[in-house]
DNA sequence: TTGTATGCGTTATCAA
DNA sequence: TTGATAACGCATACAA
């Protein structure tokens, strides 16, 4: 087994000083050509790369990213990382993930870990129930401490840093607004408690979309779903919330749901109803995953780009970094950037 | 903006040495009560952390561990993710990934980028391409060069290290017997070229079940799809395969696909042929992801317990590095961990 | 009880 | 043209 091999044991072999195989493999002019090429015919036989924690110490940057996501197994998620992957990787940056899984504390650690030395800067999105305890200490003082953020989707307005967001208010109001052209009258929604932004935003969109239309709204067609029936555990919780909603409102003949998983739970309690869909019941859905494309019938959903969202991030914080550098007074003007929703059309809607 | 502190400044501000700001902050028993109680005091105030380059420099190990896997938007793997990182987590490690896409160039560099000194050792699953070259180098390299690897799910057996995989010749046969049981008496599969290694063993598994129960396989009913079909944009393409299965072979009364979007699509095209679901056809797909559950009709799955395989695969791994360390002759016997699949009934199937 | 020196692997500055 | 030295931040063996 061959240990890695540094610039140390290259010098010893060779005879020569440390700085002088340093020099000759970074072509500087100060070696003779001999010695340059013997060095580097030794470094390329032993196949000698220099050391990424040296580098990192030395110049006081690792060249990686942190990202603290909630959860990892979800479609939109995993596509936001793919493109602060591929942005990360073609800019010279690695990638380390941490996950919240939603819990505060989780999440305070994880970014913990990783502040001390690991990271250059954080992409992430916040956990719910740090959204519900409002606690944002760990992200002010990551940002004194002159560690960029950049955060995504879940944000908050109060902390000083980049964002990337899609506007799910507007996005929201054209699904609701699509569901009114295509004759609906009475339109649910189902979406979350308010504490989660997007789902609060979402609910406002779909309020305007009813407002701007002189459609008067009705606090029964709007389902709060308690966001713990998410997980896999409490489907039949979720499908009977669904379920009085349909029975107690007969004349719905929209949804509007904030989620894939509402969307296609609620399609499915509404064919056990025997409403057809799209005939009887149209529906359309915020996030754009797997579950949509391949439902039956397929979903009309609001995408979200996941992947153009994770490509921005990466771009504003790598762009923060090295700005960094050269001009050393901070930067103090903080973008938001919006990536445009998409309707894409399926067969849930006529 | 308070920069991060050092021992340093922290040595300097309090006007002792730095090693005695090191032995206090680590409750040495040769610091003075006193000075103990002022330096944790400021350390506290200025709440400093050690570097973790640092550190890494210094212990020569980094306690990360990197992941290569070809894609993250895939269910399996990001289960096998959240493993992982559950693990590695509570045993104080950090996960850095890097994404194949598939590409034998891609994982190559990603795996150079990564084994300079960023991290202890590998989890990874190897990428189509890599397989359909058995091209291994990078591999063997990276074990020869002392970092340990453990392969997951894609593994291929002449690389000397630990595995963990699913036993998929078993799981598909249970699957087939399932159907045989269930009284299928024309099973086709879907299935994958055979360079995909987990599609040429479930694609085994299918072939034994049907001989152990004396029946005789027909070509016309092993549907080898180009996984290029996988792919969103060939959607089409792969439902014009199916149905031309379907066509040519009207007394199919059982499917095992390989994969849930084989088994969705065949659902899909079924419906439209008119066969009833499961009546008239049964299906059973290996994976058990969002799809199978979210259905209708759900899919009866073979589980692959991606997360137990992550949380596996990390144990072996950190096992491994924590071992190497006491005892440094090296444990040349690898470990291959079977987990097993687990057959989940849902609606697909009587 | 405290401090000095050394090394982890690099690079950069300065001296020879 | 080459080499010695310092520094990045930390821990530790050894000296005082």
């Amino acid at each position: 087994m061959r240990r890695k091999v540094t610039l140390k044991q290259i010098a010893k072999e060779l005879d020569v000083s440390i700085s002088t195989v340093s020099k000759a493999l970074r072509n500087s002019v100060e070696i003779s050509e001999d010695t340059r090429q013997k060095v580097q015919a030794f470094a390329k036989l032993y196949n000698y790369r220099p050391n990424n924690i040296a580098l990192s110490l030395k110049n006081r940057k690792t060249k990686t990213i942190g990202i603290i996501i909630p959860e990892i197994v979800h479609h939109f998620f995993s596509k936001v990382i793919t493109g602060i992957e591929l942005v990360a990787n073609s800019r010279g940056y690695n990638v380390i993930v941490g996950l919240s899984n939603e819990s505060f504390d989780k999440e305070v650690i994880n970014m913990q870990m990783l502040a001390n030395g690991s990271i250059d800067g954080f992409i992430l999105s916040i956990s719910k129930e740090t959204l519900q305890q409002q606690d944002y200490h760990h992200f002010t003082e990551t940002i004194n401490q002159g560690m960029p953020i950049v955060m995504f989707d879940r944000v908050v307005n109060e902390i000083p840093c980049d964002k990337v967001i899609v506007d799910d208010v507007k996005g929201a109001k054209q699904a609701v607004e699509k569901l009114i052209g295509n004759g609906c009258k009475h339109i649910a929604i189902i979406t979350t408690k308010d504490y989660v932004s997007v789902g609060k935003l979402r609910t406002q969109g779909y309020l305007e979309a009813l407002e701007d239309h002189k459609i008067s709204p009705k606090s029964s067609l709007i389902l709060k779903v308690d966001d713990k029936l998410l997980s896999e555990n409490h489907l039949e919780a979720l499908e009977k919330e669904i379920e009085q909603l349909f029975k107690s409102n007969k004349n719905i003949d929209g949804v509007f749901a904030v989620n894939e998983l509402y969307a296609v739970t609620a399609m499915k309690v509404a064919r056990k109803l025997g409403l057809e869909i799209p005939k009887s019941l149209q529906v359309i859905s915020f996030t754009d995953g797997v579950l949509s494309k391949h439902s039956t019938p397929s979903l009309t959903t609001v995408s979200q780009h996941g992947q153009k969202i994770g490509e921005k991030a990466a771009d504003l914080l790598i762009n923060r970094l090295e700005l960094d550098e050269s001009a050393e007074e901070e930067e103090d003007i903080y973008e938001t950037v919006i990536i445009e929703t998409e309707l894409i059309e399926r067969e849930s809607t006529k």
